[in-house]
RNA sequence: GGAGGAGUCGCAUAGUGGCCAUUGCAACGGCUUGGAAAGCCGUGACCCGAAAGGGUCUCGUGGGUUCGAGUCCCACCUCCUCCGCCA
C-alpha cells in the first residue's frame, strides 16, 4: 500500500510506476474518490463537533450535585436531529470507501530508479555468472532418473496418496535437507560472531488469518487462488514463511535501536500453482508443498538498500559453499511483483534442461508491506516511520536438492555430497 | 469440545453513564548546562489550514442502546484457569 498523501502529491510518479510494472490501476479515479471522501468526512466531522458540544452541556457542573443530565427537551431534539443527519451520510462514505480501498490495495510499490525497465522476464538483466558448469564425460541423467535409480524420490506413490505435484523424499535426501538447514543456521551464527549481523532462527506458524495473509501484498498481485484456504477455520496456508514472518510484527511500534531485526525462518510452504498448468508438471521442481529457509529483515528506511545487499551476499555465500554454478539476475520492472521496489533472483544451473532455473529471490519491499500491516518505529526526533521489510531465500530445499543431484552426479550413477554438507550429514556420496 | 476469568498510551495501574481517560516507571526528543544529573515541557492516527490554530477518532475489534459509553447490551478476536481429548 502507498501513502495517500504521496499519491496526491506525486500522482505522476504513481502512474509511471503502474506503467513500468504493467499494472492497470485508475489513479485519477483514486484521486477523485479521495477528494470526495475528504469532503464528506469534513462535513461529518463538523456535525459531530456540534453534537459533541451539545452533549457536553449535559455534564454536571464542577460544583453541582448529582448525576447531571438535561432538563430542557429542545436541545435534546436538536442533538437527535444532528445525529440523524450524520447517520444519513454514513452509507455514502461507506460506498466511497468500498470503491477507493480496493483500488489503493491494487497500487504497486514504486520501483527504484535504477531498476531496469522492461515488460516481462525476458528483459531481466544478468548481473554476473559464477561457478563452472559441470562437463560430463558420460550421458548425464536428470534428477528424476537419479531419484528413481537411487530410491530418493517417489512421485508415483505421492500421486496415489496426494495427487500430482507432490513427492516423497527418501533415504539420503531428507538427511541432506537437515544438513542444509544446519549449514544455514551455522552461517547465521558465524555472521553474528564475525560482524554482529544477527539472524534469529524461527519456526513460524504456516497457517494465517486472512488479514495477515493479505498483509504481505501478494493476493491482489497474482490471485488469492494461489493460496490454500481452510474454509472451516477461515485460515490460509502460507505460500512462504515471508507471510507469517513479516506479519509477526504487525501493529507494533519497534524500538529504533533494535533495528535492523533479522530472522532466518524454516517452514513448509504450500502453493496451489494455479496459474502454472502444464509447466514443470513432472518431478518435484514445482510442487504444492516444499520446505524453505527464508531470511526476513525489518530495517530503518535509510538502511534497506544496504540490508538488501547483505541478503544477496548471504545467498551467494551459500551458493558458493555448495559449489553450484549460478547467475544473479536483476529483475526488471515488469517482473518485479507488486510489493517489491527492487528484486534480485539467483538462478542455478540445471544440466538436464541446459539452463539456469530460479532457486533464490530477494526483495526490498520498502514500506509497502509495513504500511498494510502497520509496522512502525519511532526515530530519534520522535517521528513515527513505517519500517522497511526485506526478504530473501536462503534455500528452497526441494529445488536445491535437485540442483545438487544433477550437478554432482558421477559416471557410476552415484551423487557426491558437497563438501560443506558432509560434516552435517555424515556421508560423502549417495549410491 | 465444555465451564469460568481477563484485555486501558512500552510496562504497571486508577477509573461501573457526564469536563479534555488517572497516576507511577521506562524510553526517546526538547529546554536548561562548559558537560552532565536533577528539574521542566513534549511523545498515537486522520482531516481542514501557508502557518498559528481548529476539529474528528483512539480504552482488544466491530456493531448497538443513549443528548452523552472505558463504563450498559450483542457478536467476534486474543490470552489465562479448570475439565475432556490428544502428538
Amino acid at each position: 500500500m502507498l501513502d495517500v498523501n504521496f499519491i496526491r502529491e506525486n500522482s505522476n510518479k504513481v502512474k509511471e510506476a503502474c506503467e513500468k510494472k504493467q499494472t492497470k490501476v485508475d489513479v485519477d479515479k483514486i484521486l477523485e474518490l479521495d477528494k470526495q471522501k475528504r469532503k464528506l468526512m469534513t462535513e461529518m466531522e463538523n456535525l459531530k463537533a456540534e453534537q459533541n458540544k451539545i452533549s457536553r452541556l449535559g455534564s454536571p457542573k464542577p460544583t453541582g450535585e448529582g448525576g447531571g443530565g438535561f432538563k430542557n427537551e429542545p436541545i435534546i431534539e436538536q442533538a437527535k436531529e444532528i445525529k440523524g443527519k450524520i447517520k444519513e451520510m454514513e452509507p455514502e462514505l461507506e460506498r466511497i470507501e468500498n470503491e477507493l480501498n480496493p483500488l489503493l490495495l491494487q497500487l504497486p510499490n514504486i520501483p527504484f530508479d535504477d531498476v531496469p525497465v522492461g515488460k516481462n522476464e525476458s528483459e531481466n538483466v544478468i548481473m554476473r555468472q559464477v561457478g563452472k558448469k559441470p562437463k560430463f564425460s558420460f550421458t548425464a541423467k536428470d534428477y528424476m532418473q537419479l531419484g528413481k535409480d537411487l530410491d530418493l524420490i517417489d512421485t508415483e506413490r505421492a500421486g496415489k496418496v496426494a495427487g500430482s505435484r507432490f513427492g516423497y523424499l527418501k533415504n539420503e535426501l531428507p538427511l541432506l535437507e537437515f544438513a542444509l538447514i544446519n549449514l544455514v543456521m551455522d552461517i547465521a551464527r558465524n555472521l553474528l560472531a564475525q560482524s554482529g549481523e544477527k539472524f534469529v532462527p524461527v519456526i513460524p506458524p504456516v497457517m494465517l488469518k486472512e488479514e495477515m495473509a493479505r498483509g504481505t501484498g501478494y493476493f491482489e498481485a497474482t490471485d488469492e487462488k494461489e493460496a490454500y484456504y481452510l474454509a472451516e477455520d477461515k485460515m490460509f496456508l502460507a505460500g512462504t514463511s515471508e507471510q507469517p514472518m513479516v506479519a509477526m510484527h504487525a501493529n507494533e511500534v519497534l524500538n529504533e535501536k533494535d533495528l535492523p531485526k533479522r530472522y532466518v525462518a524454516f517452514s513448509t510452504c504450500f502453493r496451489r500453482e494455479a496459474g502454472s498448468y502444464g509447466k514443470d508438471t513432472k518431478g518435484i521442481l514445482r510442487v504444492h508443498q516444499f520446505d524453505k529457509l527464508e531470511m526476513v529483515i525489518f530495517s530503518k528506511q535509510e538502511d534497506s538498500k544496504k540490508e538488501h545487499q547483505l541478503l544477496l551476499s548471504i545467498e551467494e555465500k551459500l551458493m558458493k559453499a555448495l559449489g553450484l554454478p549460478y547467475q544473479v539476475i536483476n529483475i526488471c520492472t515488469g517482473d518485479l511483483g507488486r510489493p517489491a521496489a527492487c528484486k534480485y533472483d539467483i538462478e542455478t544451473w540445471l544440466p538436464s534442461e541446459n539452463k539456469y532455473r530460479e532457486t533464490h529471490s530477494t526483495s526490498n519491499c520498502t514500506d509497502f508491506q509495513a504500511r498494510r500491516l502497520n509496522i512502525r518505529y519511532k526515530d530519534k526526533s520522535g517521528k513515527m516511520n513505517f519500517a522497511h521489510t526485506l526478504n530473501g531465500t536462503a534455500f528452497a530445499i526441494g529445488r536445491i536438492l535437485i540442483m545438487i543431484m544433477e550437478n554432482y552426479q558421477q559416471k557410476d550413477g552415484s551423487i557426491r555430497v558437497p563438501k560443506a554438507l558432509q560434516k552435517y550429514c555424515g556421508f560423502k556420496v549417495i549410491k
